[in-house]
DNA sequence: ACGAAGCCCTGCAAGC
DNA sequence: TGCTTGCAGGGCTTCG
C-alpha cells in the first residue's frame, strides 16, 4: 500500500495526537513482522514521551529520550490514532497506548513491515546505513543519477527504484514519473541522456509531492480513520491503465515485466 | 561489482 | 459454486 507520499501523509496525520504525549504501555499481539517486533518494546517506552517524528525513506522515526521507534509499513501497512478502547480486528498487530486515551495502531496483513527500536544514531542503523538521498534532497539531482548509472544496463526503471541512489519512488511513481519524462521503462540506465534523467527528476519530485499535496487534503484527520481512505484520488496516466489508450496519444500501453514488478509505458510516447 | 531471482505473508480477483 | 493460480503499492538476502 505504502508509497512514500502515503508514509508522509500518514506521518503527518497521527502527529498531532501524539506528539509530547506518555506512552503508557503497548499491546503486541503478532509480533511476527518482517522482523520480530521487540518482545520487551512495552518495557522499554514505558512513561516515555514522544518528542518528534520524521520521516527517512519509507521508514518513520518516532524519537524518544532514549532511542528512536523504527516503523516501516511494508507492502500492506498502516498506522492510524484512534480512541483506546477501540477494539482490534485481524491484523491489527501493535497497539501503542498514549496517556491521552488514544492508541497508535499498527496494522499490517501481509507482515511484510516491521517496528524496530534503535538506541543512538538512526541514520547509522544497517538499515538507513546504505540509503540514497531523498527525492526532495538537493543531492538528488541528474548529476547524481547520470554519475551512477554510467556503465549500467540494467533497465531505468530498476535503476530509479534502487534505494541506493534515491529512496521513495516506488512501483505506481516510478511508472508515472518514467511516463512524464518521455523514458522508455526499460532502457538501460546507463544509455539515459543527462537532460533525460533531468526531466526525470523534475517528473519524479512533482509527482511524489502533488502526491502528498492531495494526500494531505483527502486525509486530514487521522483520528478515527477506518485506514481505508488512504489511496491518493490523483491521476495515474500509465500505472493500472496496461491494455488501455495513452492519456496523451491513444496508442495502447503495454505493460511488461521489470525486476519482477509490472511497468507500464507507452511505446509512441516514450523512447 | 553487478544483476537476477528468491523469499517473507495474506487477500483478492480472474480463470477454469 | 469451488478450486487453483497469479498478482499486489517493498526490500533484504542469496546466488551466479
Amino acid at each position: 500500500m505504502p508509497e512514500l507520499p502515503e508514509v508522509v501523509v500518514t506521518l503527518q496525520g497521527v502527529l498531532p495526537y501524539i506528539l509530547g504525549k506518555k506512552i503508557s504501555h503497548v499491546t503486541i499481539r503478532n509480533g511476527n513482522l518482517r522482523w520480530p517486533v521487540p518482545k520487551d518494546l512495552s518495557v522499554i517506552l514505558n512513561n516515555r514521551k514522544l518528542e518528534s517524528g520524521r520521516q527517512r525513506s519509507k521508514y518513520m522515526l518516532f524519537r524518544f529520550p532514549h532511542g528512536h521507534m523504527m516503523i516501516h509499513l511494508g507492502m500492506s501497512g498502516n498506522l492510524r490514532v484512534l480512541p483506546d478502547d477501540s477494539l482490534p480486528e485481524k491484523h491489527d498487530h501493535v497497539d501503542i497506548f498514549f496517556d491521552n486515551k488514544v492508541l497508535l495502531r499498527y496494522s499490517d496483513p501481509r507482515r511484510f513491515g516491521s517496528i524496530l527500536w534503535v538506541e543512538g544514531n538512526p541514520e547509522e542503523h544497517k538499515l538507513l546505513r546504505n540509503l540514497g538521498p531523498e527525492p526532495f534532497s538537493a543531492e538528488f539531482d541528474a548529476s547524481r543519477l547520470y554519475s551512477l548509472s554510467r556503465g549500467k544496463v540494467i533497465s531505468v526503471k530498476q535503476f530509479l527504484m534502487d534505494n541506493k541512489n534515491v529512496v521513495g519512488v516506488g512501483n505506481i511513481y516510478a511508472n508515472e514519473a518514467l511516463f512524464l519524462s518521455g523514458i522508455n521503462p526499460k532502457k538501460a540506465a546507463g544509455r539515459i541522456s543527462f537532460p533525460a534523467y533531468g526531466a526525470l527528476v523534475f517528473n519524479v519530485i512533482e509527482v511524489l509531492s502533488s502526491a502528498i499535496e492531495q494526500g494531505g487534503t483527502t486525509l486530514q484527520d487521522f483520528s478515527g480513520n477506518d485506514g481505508k481512505s488512504g489511496y491518493f484520488k490523483q491521476e495515474l496516466y500509465v500505472y493500472g491503465r496496461g491494455g488501455k489508450p495513452c492519456l496523451k496519444c491513444t496508442s495502447l500501453l503495454r505493460e511488461i515485466r521489470l525486476g519482477q514488478r509490472s511497468s507500464v509505458y507507452c511505446s509512441t510516447c516514450q523512447k
